[in-house]
Order: C-alpha cells, then structure tokens, then sequence
DNA sequence: CATGCCCTTGCAAACGGTTTCAGACTGACG
DNA sequence: CGTCAGTCTGAAACCGTTTGCAAGGGCATG
C-alpha cells in the first residue's frame, strides 16, 4: 500500500493540512517545518492520490488526445509532441483513436471528456455543430482544423501552397493536379483554397482530382486520372498519397521527375527515403502537439483571460528529387 | 455541472446507496426501482464520477502503455490493438513514448505506475533487475520481451527465423546475414537465437552483423558490411531497416532481389509498398496489444488465479519480391 | 501592560462515490 | 397470532486530499 498524507503527518510530527500545504503551497509554511515535512515525504515515498486530489480539486491534471488513425505517420508526430510537452507540465494523456469514424470520434469526445480536464482534436472529422456542442461541456483545442472561435492550432495551408506553386512556375510547369484528401478533413479544403489562389496568381492551371482516402492506396487510386489528365505536375493533400502516386507512376514507366513532377504534404519519416526522394511542404508536426497542449493548458487556467485561442504555424517546402523541370513536349 | 449520484437519487426518491447498488450491482436491488433509478439517472445525463469511484474501490479504471518510440510503426499498430480492446473493456489508456530512453522509461513507469491499475510495456529497454523491482508495486504486462515470470505476450521468432531461412534455402541461398537491432532490446537477441538454430540445421552459413539503431538510416549504415561479407541474403531486425537496406543496395547497384535477397521483420505497412516489395515475417501487432489487454485485466480481475501469464503468438513469412533465387557466381 | 496584527498551524468540512450494518417490511410457518 | 427468515432500503462511515476558519504565539505599537 502507497503511504497516505496522514502516515507523512505523524512522520514529520504535524497535521495533514500542514503537509498538503508544504507540497502544494510551500510558502505558506514555515521553512523548517517544510523541511522537515519534506523530508519524511521523501522517506516514505509519498506521492499524492491523484483521484483525491482530482476529487476535491475538480481538476484530474489528464489531458485527452484523439486522432483519426494512428496508422497514418502524421499522427505519431503529433502525439510524441503532445506527449512529451504535456508531461513536462505534469498532465498525463489518455489517447484514443477514431479509424476516421466521425460517429465513433464524438462518442469517444464525450466518453473522455469526462475523465480529463481538457481535450485536444487531431484533425476531427465531425461535423461542425456536434463540436460546438461538446465544446460547451468540454474544454477543446483542434488541430488542423478551424471554425468559429474554437482554439485551434493549424498550419499555414495556403503559404505552404504558394510556396509549392512557385517553386513549380519557377521549373516551368504551366499545370498543376490536386489530388485531395478526405470529404470530411479541413486541411484539405483549406490547402485546396490556398491553391486556387496561388496558381490564379501565377497564372497556372489547376486541375482538381477529387477525393481520396488519405493513405498509400488513394495515391495509387489517383495516379491514372493524372496521368490522363495532362498535367506535369502534381500536389497530394499527404506524403502517402504522393508515395502512393510515386509508386503507381513508377509501374506505369512515368518518370519522375522528368515526366512528371510530385509534391506531397507533411513530410513524414518514409518521404526522404523512397526514390526519388519526396519534395513535400513540411510541417511541424511536433510543434503543433506542443503549442496545442500549451494552448489547452492556458485555457484550464485562465478560462477567460486568454487573448488569441488560435494559432497558426508555418510550413516550409522541403525540395527533394520528386521535382524538377517540366517536360517540355 | 455534471449531475451527482444525490441528484439522482433525489430525482428517484431514494437513497443515494440505492442509486449507486442500481448501477453497479442491479441484482440487489427491486426491479421496479431500478427502473425508477435507472430512467432518473437517464434524465439527468448522470455518469459516475471515476475519481470518487476509484477513490473508494482503489482502482482507477486505466492502464498505461508504455512504447519505446511512437515514430517506429510498429508500435502504432500496437498501440491501436491495446486502445480498441481497453476501450471494449471500459478502461481508458495512458500513452508515453520514451524515445528510446531507459533511464526515461524507469522513470515514466514509476510515475505512471501511481495512477494506473496496471502497465503494458511494449518492447522494454530497462534492465532486467530494474522491472522485477517495478514488478513489486504495479502489475504489468510486457509486450515483445519475455523473462522470469513477469507476465508477457511475445511472438514466436524462432519459428518466424525458421521459416525465413527455410524460404532462403528453398532458393538456394547459402550465406545469410543478420543486421541486429538495439542492444537493449530482448527481440533482438531471440531472434538472432532463433536464427542460429535454424541455419545449423539447415547447414547455413550465418553472419551477425551486430547491433544498429532500429531506424531506416540503421539498415542503411549496415549495408556496405553486408556487401562486403559476401552474403547473398540478409534478414534484418525489422522493416525499417530493412527497408533502409533496400535503399542503400540500390544506390550501391546492388540489384534486389537477383544480387542479394532481403526479408525484414515486422510487416509494417511501407513494406507492402517498397520497391521491391519487402519479403517479411508478419506479426500481429495489433493482436499483440489486444492480448496483452486481456492479459492484463484477467491479471487484476484474479490477481492469484491466472494459470499462466505468457503469450506466445504465431509468425508468418510473407514472400514478396524482395527475396529471390540465389545469385550463381 | 493591553491591544492588535501577522505568521503559522490544526481542526473539520467538504468532494462524490461505495459498502457495511442495521432496520423495516413482507410472507411463511408453527 | 407470534416468530423467523429473507428481501430490500437507508444511515453512516470511509477513501485521501484540499481548504476555510479559527486559534495560538510572537512581536510591535500605543
């Protein structure tokens, strides 16, 4: 059995009260006493019962994660940020997993949002009003996506699109593919706006693809309308999709990059190193786990002092072998 | 607010002791108002407050999962087994990655140990000594690691490494190599035990190439002393490297898999994907986590009782086209 | 010397459940 | 009709903390 506060109190020869107060507000007592308390904890090995705090306290000092699929390598990033941010803060993390299942996400949101004091939403999938409507009973922060004025923290979709396209107009390409993401998924619309603008502005032609599931398969899927399509270039709303497409060009004997030109998005660990090595606009995956918990934890302690609850990141083209000069036919 | 156990009762017209038997032990109470009980409790969104519960019950109703590292992908098919199965059983997870770090994970298992009601310890790093003294004051489950009688679910590697080099046999191979994995890590050493056996029983010659970080640069480090020791095929410690093999034996001409056969271990998904396909020997990851759940809740609901605490899962090779017949020089 | 203030500490009441124990009621039986 | 067993319910104690309140002591001030 784990030794109670009061075992810590007749150790040190004083009240439980007074040792709450030297562990948890130790300027309100005595230095020598503090010590000496301090000391018997150490002894015993006392650590506080967590749930009594928590129960009197109100507050758990759990923090809720949620992503989509875990077996997307995005999400790991994310996590390990979460993680690691949330524990230097002392909060521990209940993580769950949806498989991109809005229906599943919002139950899972209301089964969680229970047991901690804050929740962060990796890319949620569900459909605006059911997340305002948590939000009332749940403090939230999304990431990688934005609405209203639910904190967020999301990446600079439409410089990291204006950053690929002109690095494509600089090789020379005049026509660009889009192949997007999930119906559901934010980014994907935010990435696809930030591309109409850039290639309008540059004078360049996009042609959308339409929807894919966001893995491997989807670029596989997508390939064969590229290719059909024309166009000497192409943008995937993730690095597995362009993977993807890298895969199925390959087998098609569409070379890259000197037939076709392939960025993806993300830049996960596997981007680097497939061959051609994938261009891709990265983000900082980590980061944005960390501002989240940094951004949820501001709102836990002050509900309502806090200015600005969004916050956006910036992306950064990373050039590798998958781009370069357009075929000129 | 969230409505209280009194509410409930208050809103049924009985006691708060009746409220709490209606949910947790219906049987002991009458079935007219249980029913009273229950539509109250239903009315008013109730749900138990699990920190009060714990407090009293002295459980918490969470595991932790403890992983070496979230960006290796093997381990967020794990991860995704153990969430699905706990979230089954009505247990909620904690989640820590200790990058790889020993001393880190000692640390988190102490920590997180005080507020779960037991640990699943996927792949550990930590000394031996050191987890049989953690034994002492948590209950855990490791995964992917196998000592004493510390309850575990592990694959069978000696049967994955025989059925690897009986495929390797079967084309003709004669010299196989091993690039290890981490130092630390205890599937490491079964492995390459298993690899010993199977190769003196089918007269092959085997060469350890020691020990590499479990990551794609170290199967790339490890390459150019496959090459030079002359083998015509190699198993490594896991896909990644693996995989990272693939990349450098192409940069050096190698050609797969004419030159040289190359099978990993793990079948993560990139595996599937590579070019060539990675020949490997598959290992239900999630179903390692699901096991290691279910482990773990017979272990905490009859602490005694449980006959035995060792899983052992099956391997299975994947032939792709990674591995081929033995070069003929 | 009496008064008032500050600093430090202890007492006791919460927090929201579960569980032990005893009491009320019912029906069966002698 | 009295007794007894059995079923169901309520009162109260308890789990391990935190915290409002009050009391005690020391010290400076009037």
């Amino acid at each position: 059995m784990r030794a109670t506060i009061r075992e810590v109190a007749r150790e040190a020869g004083v009240s439980p009260s007074t040792v709450s107060r030297a562990l948890s507000t130790p300027e309100m007592v005595n230095a020598t006493t503090r010590e000496r308390v301090l000391r018997a904890a150490q002894r015993l090995g006392y650590a506080p019962n967590r749930a009594a705090r928590g129960l009197i306290t109100g507050r758990t000092g759990n923090i809720g994660l949620i992503v989509p699929d875990l077996a997307n390598p995005f999400f790991p990033s994310v996590v390990k940020g979460v993680q690691a941010r949330a524990r230097e803060a002392d909060y521990a993390v209940f993580l769950a997993d949806t498989d991109e299942d809005p229906t599943a996400e919002v139950g899972l949101i209301r089964v969680l949002g229970k047991q901690v004091d804050g929740l962060i939403l990796c890319s949620p999938r569900a459909r605006e009003e059911e997340i305002r409507d948590l939000c009332e009973s749940t403090t939230l922060v999304m990431v990688n996506r934005r609405f209203g004025s639910v904190p967020s923290v999301v990446f600079d979709n439409v410089d990291g699109m204006r950053q690929a396209v002109a690095h494509l107009q600089a090789l020379g390409h005049e026509r660009v593919a889009w192949v997007g993401g999930p119906r559901t998924s934010w980014s994907s619309r935010d990435r696809v706006r930030g591309l109409r603008t850039a290639t309008a502005a540059a004078g360049m032609e996009l042609v959308v693809a339409g929807h894919f599931p966001p893995h491997f398969e989807g670029g596989v899927a997508a390939a064969d309308l590229i290719i059909a399509s024309g166009v000497t270039s192409v943008i995937a709303y993730n690095d597995l999709m362009a993977l993807g497409l890298l895969g199925r060009l390959r087998d098609r004997g569409v070379r890259v990059p000197q037939d076709m030109s392939v960025i993806g998005i993300d830049d996960i660990q596997m981007s680097a190193m497939s061959a051609p090595a994938l261009t891709t606009v990265s983000l900082g995956k980590a980061q944005a786990g960390r501002a989240a918990v940094d951004l949820l934890i501001s709102l836990l302690e002050q509900p309502e002092g806090v200015r600005n609850a969004r916050r956006e990141l910036p992306t950064q083209l990373l050039v590798r072998a998958s781009t370069g000069v357009a075929r000129t036919n």
